[in-house]
DNA sequence: GCATTGTGTGTATCCGTATTCAAGTCAACT
DNA sequence: AGTTGACTTGAATACGGATACACACAATGC
């Protein structure tokens, strides 16, 4: 493992540096240190012979001696639900704009998880960001972030640390009330991972909520995945029951289950049943699909994850449930209302 | 930029393992390092005692020394396309298999490419892996891999880089033999990013083929983008043609312009007008899309990509291209052929 | 004028591991 | 027994930069 690679020829170092200016290497280093005890001369100066010379800091050896690496651990787990690379692309441009690079982790469930994750301790990252709903259990939770900064998103756990959710209750409810105000009556449910705490989490408020306003259940089916097919399946086991609504988990699962009804069960959508979904993928927004779904509050949850990684002595963990926000789209609508 | 993060608590060092066990520190690290001059006894010794005390080498502290950091460059510009995402996720287990590191770089047009891209050499990053179709010009990319193993994926370069693609030629050959075949003869074509080479070689391919089967060009449309949107507006652009056919340069164009021709123009596909696309990606098997495209050999140029960087001496650059394969589905069909 | 304070600089050392070098052990062989 | 050589082991040093410390020097106080 460890004769992989050939060695590169050497960089410049702050010591080559020194000798040709005609400065002390602590000089060099304290120029690249904000900071620093430094006379702005002698900064420039220095700044200036190493744009000369193409002499660039050597990120690993300040990491030795200051023990920080500026690296974010972001553990992944599944690429295929294109919320998932949504949220990576954000989180890794904001990091990058802290001046923090993002090491990336694809946790697949099969091998032990620890072994995966071990770059994270042996690699000195400053902090992880894990976005994985139920790959990782909560002692491989907690061996991954222990002592480092951490934010857990979309996902609860019962570890001291910090989770960043969008607010279930509120979306669920939401999504409820809405298909109840459009006059459905009998909803279904299509349930992603059930047992990962957010799943749980979806499927009580769902429930909870379709009891306040006084509806039975109308079926519920899961295929333990968030994924195209098992939302087809899903939708379709749903069918003996006839409902005339049926919500998601998740957008990935509502899109498969909407061709289902559309392509198998030969339904119109919204005529004959409602479908909603959760998260808003860009997806969702297709003409083909419009579904209506709860949105996310993507870039509030990276805005929240970054600030957890500037400055300052690390914020208490806490457990944040941001509101997201209802986006009515073509496939609710008031039954019997027949202008789109 | 580097008061960013606290300092994390130590985590025992050789030297102490080593003064618990009473042997050198010598010893811990060739007991940690694979052919290295050590008796089995010992290393085993060290092992344990590694295990009992809970003691990791610190990957940081032999960076330094061996001067590889078995972190590889992650270059990608553009996870909306799904193409991408699924590459990366790809890329990233085999690169874990390895025992190798990805630090993700998610470049964007606006800013200096080479400020986004700085880490790659401040971090003494082992090797680099290009995912990105236009964003690097020629010159930011040959600044980003100096000195050190590269691999560009889908996109040609005149540098002296290894370039792995799939086969052009022949998947442009293929479709537009695929669409003769069915009786069309009216071909138009909505292309991506025009500018990239792989945009040119393509959109070149198609036409080459096109002249050689004796078609004339029955229009072009482009939005200079890889989106469901550029796609629906190219394929609205070139039904003034009456075309019998549109090959996309992407599945993600063609995905749009599918949903285009049918919900907006209100074709039949593939009665009325075929589709073909270009990658294979996960979304153009779902039945409501079923497009006929050209797969791109993933697993194959993962493979060769890995085989990069694996030990020995750094292959010279080559430009390979790969065949992929012909994916037939329901969005192409004989002319008059109504059994679907 | 001298003590005081503060600033800017260089020297020396440290970070944690890999590796070179020399020394030591032991078996095999002449 | 003496020599050779293979194999282990530890001591010492190197990797490149950050920083504690000491010191030089200017500015300030009285």
């Amino acid at each position: 493992m460890n004769d992989r690679l050939e060695t590169p020829k050497r960089p410049m170092t702050s010591r080559q540096l020194a000798a040709l200016i005609g400065v002390s290497q602590a000089a060099v280093s304290r120029a690249f240190t904000p900071g620093s005890s430094i006379s702005p001369e002698l900064r420039e100066r220095i700044l200036r012979g190493a744009r000369e010379f193409g002499y660039q800091p050597n990120a690993i050896a300040s990491m030795l001696t200051t023990r920080r690496t500026n690296i974010i651990g972001l553990v992944v787990s599944d690429m295929s639900n294109p919320f998932h690379p949504a949220m990576v692309e954000r989180l890794t441009r904001g990091l990058q704009r802290l001046g923090l690079q993002s090491l990336l982790f694809n946790v697949t469930p099969g091998a032990r998880v620890e072994d995966q994750l071990i770059a994270i301790r042996t690699y000195n990252v400053d902090a992880v960001i894990v976005l994985s709903a139920t790959v990782l259990s909560e002692r491989d939770l907690a061996w991954a972030v222990e002592g480092r900064r951490a934010v857990v998103l979309n996902r609860l756990t019962t570890q001291d640390i910090t989770t960043i959710c969008c607010d279930t209750g509120l979306g669920m409810r939401a999504l409820v009330d809405h298909l109840h105000a459009i006059g459905r009556r009998r909803i279904g449910y299509v349930a992603g991972l059930t047992r990962s705490a957010i799943g749980m989490e979806r499927h009580s408020a769902f429930t909870t909520r379709l009891a306040e306003l006084g509806m039975r259940l109308t079926g519920t089916a899961s295929y333990e995945s968030h994924s195209y097919e098992a939302g087809w399946k899903g939708a379709l086991d749903l069918l003996a029951g006839k409902p005339d609504a049926i919500l998601f988990a998740t957008d990935i699962l509502a899109l498969g289950g909407m061709d289902a009804l559309r392509e198998a069960a030969g339904l119109r959508i919204p005529e004959d049943i409602a479908v909603a979904g959760f998260d808003d993928i860009a997806l969702a927004g297709w003409p083909h699909y419009a579904l209506t779904t709860y949105r996310q509050p993507i870039d509030q949850m990276v805005e929240l994850t970054l600030s957890q990684f500037t400055a300052g002595p690390a914020p208490a963990p806490a457990h944040i449930a941001i509101p997201g926000e209802l986006v009515i789209r073509g496939s609710t609508q008031r039954l019997g209302d027949t202008t789109v």
